[in-house]
Order: C-alpha cells, then structure tokens, then sequence
DNA sequence: GTCTAATGAGTTGTAATTAC
DNA sequence: GTAATTACAACTCATTAGAC
C-alpha cells in the first residue's frame, strides 16, 4: 500500500476507506442516486457570492468533486462529529473553506439521522415530505437515474489546468460561453462554470468572465 | 496514450472518430498557449441567429454538422451523462455552447429510452453500444439506466443503505478555491504540511487558501 | 408529412439558511 | 449543535416548433 501514511488529525480507518474507495455510502437516501454524479471541481464563481450575499441571494451550491466527496463521506463515517482541528484538515486538504465543511457535516448528520428514522418508520427518505407526503404512492415511478456517472477519463493527470487563475470573478453570471452568448438569460447558470473552466484548459485568455446584474 | 494530452476529459472513444474525421489540434495548454484556433473555421450561422432570438422567441435549431454529431454521439455512447468538465471540453472542442451540448445529451437520452422503450432493450436501434468500460476499478455497475419501466425504485427494499458510489476518477486537478476561509491559518498550514501525501494521492493540488473575511 | 432541437413543467437530492 | 426549511442545480418527460 503506497499511500500508508496517514494524517495525523484524521482516523486512519478513512484513509483506509478513501484510498480504496470501497464502499462509502455516499447517498445515502437512495432514491436517485444519480445526481450527484457530476461533481464539479472547482471554479467557483461562487465566491463573491459566498461573501457577500446576505442580502438577496443565497450562495450557489457548492459542487463538491468526488473526491472530496468521498473523503468527507469517509471521515463522516469515521467521526461524524469532527474536532475543529480535523474540520481544519479537511478544509486543507480539500481546499474547501471551512464553512462547508461544517455545513457538510451538519446536513451529513441530519441525512443520517432522517434515514434511520425512516428506517423505523418505514417511510420514503423523502426530506421534504414531512406535511404533505404521502404523494410516493400517486407518483411512483419516478425516473431512475443511472447509479453511477464516473467518467473515463481518469489517469491523464499531466494536464494543463493549472491553476492560477482561478479567477475571483465570480458569481453566477449568466454570460455564458465564449463564442456566443445566445439568448436568454433563462436560469442557466452553468454555462459560466464551466466557461471558466474551459478557458483555463485550454488558455483561452478571452473574454472575462463579467457578471452581470 | 498520445491522444489523451489533447483532451484529458474526453473518451478516447471521441478522439479516435474525431481524429478519423479531421485531425483536430487542439493543443490546449502545455504546447501552445492561447490558440484557440483550433481547427474550426466555421462558426455557426446558428450563433446569429440564436443570439438574435431571445426576445421570446425559440432559438432556431442548431444545425450539427457531421463532425460534430459523430462526435457527440461518440462521446454519449461511451458516457450517456458526462460531467461538467466533459461537457466544457465538448463545447470547446465542437465550438458549441455549452448549453446545446448539454440539450443535445438530454435528448439523446431521451431518444435512447424512447428506443428501448418501444422494442425491448435489446434491438437495434442504432446506437447502444456502450460496451465501453474502460474506467478503473469501479464496480460491475455501470450506467444503469432503467430498462424496465418498472423500476425499483420505489421499492421499500431499497432504504437507506447503500450504494457505493464510485471511485473515482481523475478529476483534473481541482484548483479552486479561494473562497472565504475563516478561522485561523496556522492551523491549517500545519495540516497541509502532515496530509502533503495524501494530496497527492489524491491528486488534490492544494490551492491557497486565503482571504478569510 | 418527418425528424429532432428547444422548451417548460415537474421531480429529486442536497447545499445553504433559518429557527430553535 | 439539531431540526426544519428553502433554493438551487441537475435531471426526466412531454411537448412544441424549425428546418428539411
């Protein structure tokens, strides 16, 4: 085992589970376990937004890769109540501001928490269902996603992204790729993530990224 | 694995047609900086008009050409759900906005189901042929969409217990971050130090962390 | 007419908020 | 900290309409 070593702050039996991968319940309310699949590394454009925005808009989702995914879903099991050290760990280790961590777990817990009383109750995992459930039956059928995404590209590490600009820019601005805004302004916000994203691949030193409000 | 320099998010599979087709160049970091050039010439009339048509009216259809539907198609046999990145490479690769490709996807899924839908799961419809399987370790599962309009989901049997969900991949190195990161950095300097092989392990390129609000 | 890109309504899981 | 809630992001599915 290469990676033998393991952090100091962090159960071993995490690294364990994060190096082999093998199974962390990552979602755990089954359902659609799809959806999570494309986690997004980084670029976050949600930065201004995280900062500032009280007023207004909430700070878009983070988009955890799977990465980090399954290390947090490593450690939750390991530990779910971290130390502040260790939130510190992993807020180093998965570049991700600490604050998420922290949020990362707290959601992890309730997750738990609410399947377990499911499990019980024998109800959906549905969080939401709370008042008016009851709808699993009329709907059924729901779409099944794929179970697992996972993308072939994999080891092709000498890749260029390269950090470095990483950009403040920030927030989620509807201008979306480079060659051609088109139209509407519809809820799309993805456009610019992933614009970010291909400009630092590929060097395309073109138009920033503006925001617009 | 010359190919896989070029683009690192995309399935081999794409550049084998694409390159049967026209050899694309696109040598995004490393070789040249900021030649976006590629091999395109023709941008769409498509942008125009599409820009044009947002004052409540549908944007006209894309008109694919045939590299770039070849190579879409490639790219959804081998992964029906790519992931951001794949679909930033995609866009930057076919100069298409990155919201067409992803409509593109959705529809091709949807015909996909449509296809099996009608005829059982194993006709000939054309397409379907993901034997593709290249990725890592992952398990046996692989896409798995449903077959049956019966799915079982819904079933009380599947709880809370679950999935393994994969493993993982190499996501580009995740750069990110930058965001707010509170607290103290002594800490997590230190942590950085003590999980330096992990990162590598993990192929997390530790950003910097900073600004702290 | 056919084919299919684009749209929109509806579903789901979950990150972020709020309340406690 | 928990518990409940909200808002988003990614999807499906059904439909509409644009080019042939």
């Amino acid at each position: 085992i290469p990676f033998s070593m393991d952090l100091p702050l962090l159960p071993s039996v995490v690294m364990q589970s994060v190096a082999q991968n093998q199974s962390l319940s990552l979602s755990p309310c089954p359902l659609s376990p799809g959806l999570l699949a494309h986690t997004f590394p980084q670029t976050q454009t949600t930065d201004l937004l995280r900062g500032e925005t009280h007023r207004g808009r909430r700070s878009s989702r983070t988009r955890f890769t799977e990465r980090q995914l399954e290390t947090l879903q490593g450690v939750f099991e390991a530990t779910p109540y971290p130390r502040e050290e260790e939130y510190d760990s992993l807020s180093a280790l998965l570049s991700l501001p600490n604050r998420i961590i922290v949020v990362w777990f707290q959601n992890a817990r309730q997750r738990k928490n609410g399947c377990s009383k499911i499990d019980d109750v024998d109800n959906s995992c549905g969080d939401e269902a709370q008042g008016e459930s009851q709808n699993e039956n009329s709907m059924d059928l729901t779409y099944e996603y794929y179970t697992n995404p996972d993308s072939p590209v994999l080891d092709s590490s000498s890749h260029c992204i390269e950090s470095e600009h990483l950009t403040d820019n920030g927030e989620p601005t509807p201008v979306m790729s480079k060659q051609e805004n088109t139209q509407e302004d519809t809820t799309y916000s993805q456009a610019n993530k992933s614009l970010a994203h291909v400009q630092i691949k590929n060097e395309i030193s073109d138009a920033e990224i503006q925001r617009k409000e």
